[in-house]
DNA sequence: GTCTATAAAGCGATAGAC
DNA sequence: GTCTATCGCTTTATAGAC
């Protein structure tokens, strides 16, 4: 059965992709209205504190989705490695292998962290401290660990970065793979 | 002797500074009436297309830092490690130890890319290619030195997103010193 | 060259019909 | 729940006085 009646749900991947492409200062309602299909109305129905709560379901929904997809593999794969190779796999999944950018990022860069501060700083100190668990489950030393894990996480943000500057998606997914080998603990043995 | 008359080349820091804080669309043109002290007439003046032209001017300043202060040291240094290491000495004092973030990366990230596809582009191109010449003559393969050299811009790409998502700075100093134990050639000889 | 005043358009948000 | 109409404000940009 078709469901007609619009829940937040429904809106949300639209939304994430507008202020993905726009920023958050540059996603219009009206530019939402387009993408998401609804009217201003509806909009303020679903969302009524218009877009800033828009922006909050949205980052709400980036870190279910985190949690459900790399935070618990890494933090419960019997195997810490499979879980670290599953993580990237949905990391290059998640940003379409480099051809889109990561909204917490998006929004971190300017002056939107500061009305989401405590979104953007929680979603980059879970995932840094959840790699760095796994790494050091996987052998690391508990140094490396966390300067690995914060390497891997700055790293496939500026290769976000890069990719998207010299619109070529092969940066990022050629970076991804360099990141996934220095997660390898032999690496150098 | 002082002069009043306003040029160009005295705005520009403080037109790049309000780009960087708000980003492209979220630079108002009052926001920027209050940093530059100049109103909408003298700021037209100046400018005549407007805040579009004010970014150009903005990028083009960068681009010339750039080109002084990091590109021309790696590509014309004797010892092309000399080159690097004042690199990154140069980096970390351009973004003020991981408090002032990548004004071109800030542009990278949302549509605002479309409009300075050119200067956004460039701007990572030449950095990449100028280190990964300076790599390669200090003594790594051609291979493996282009993938440092993206590895290192991206690296500090988004050490810079870190860094202000985690509203910590030193996130940015700790990854800039690993970033440049990396590039010694013979850190695993 | 700098300012104030103003124009025209777009903004986020609200009200109310259906 | 969805829409249209509208409000009040801010935006970029221009015109013209000084």
């Amino acid at each position: 059965m078709v469901r007609k009646i619009a829940e937040r749900g429904d809106v949300i991947p639209a939304l994430a992709e507008t202020f993905r492409e726009h920023g958050f200062a540059g996603a219009s309602l009206s530019e939402i209205t387009k993408r998401t299909g609804l009217g201003k109305g509806s909009l303020y129905h679903l969302f009524p504190n218009g877009k800033e709560e828009m922006a909050k379901a949205v980052l709400d929904d980036v870190a279910g989705w985190f949690e459900a997809n790399v935070f618990m593999p890494l933090r419960e794969s019997e195997d810490p490695a499979a879980g670290i190779d599953h993580m990237f796999k949905a990391v290059v999944r998640f940003f379409h292998a480099g051809r889109r950018v990561c909204l917490v990022g998006t929004f971190a860069l300017d002056d939107t962290r500061d009305r989401f501060a405590s979104e953007v700083q929680s979603y980059f100190a879970a995932w840094t401290r959840v790699l760095a668990a796994a790494l050091k489950r996987s052998g690391f030393d508990t140094r490396t660990a966390r300067e690995t894990a914060e390497d891997v996480v700055a790293g496939i943000q500026g290769a976000l970065v890069l990719a998207r500057a010299q619109d070529d998606p092969g940066v990022f997914t050629r970076a991804m793979k360099r990141l996934q080998q220095r997660t390898r603990v032999s690496h150098y043995d």
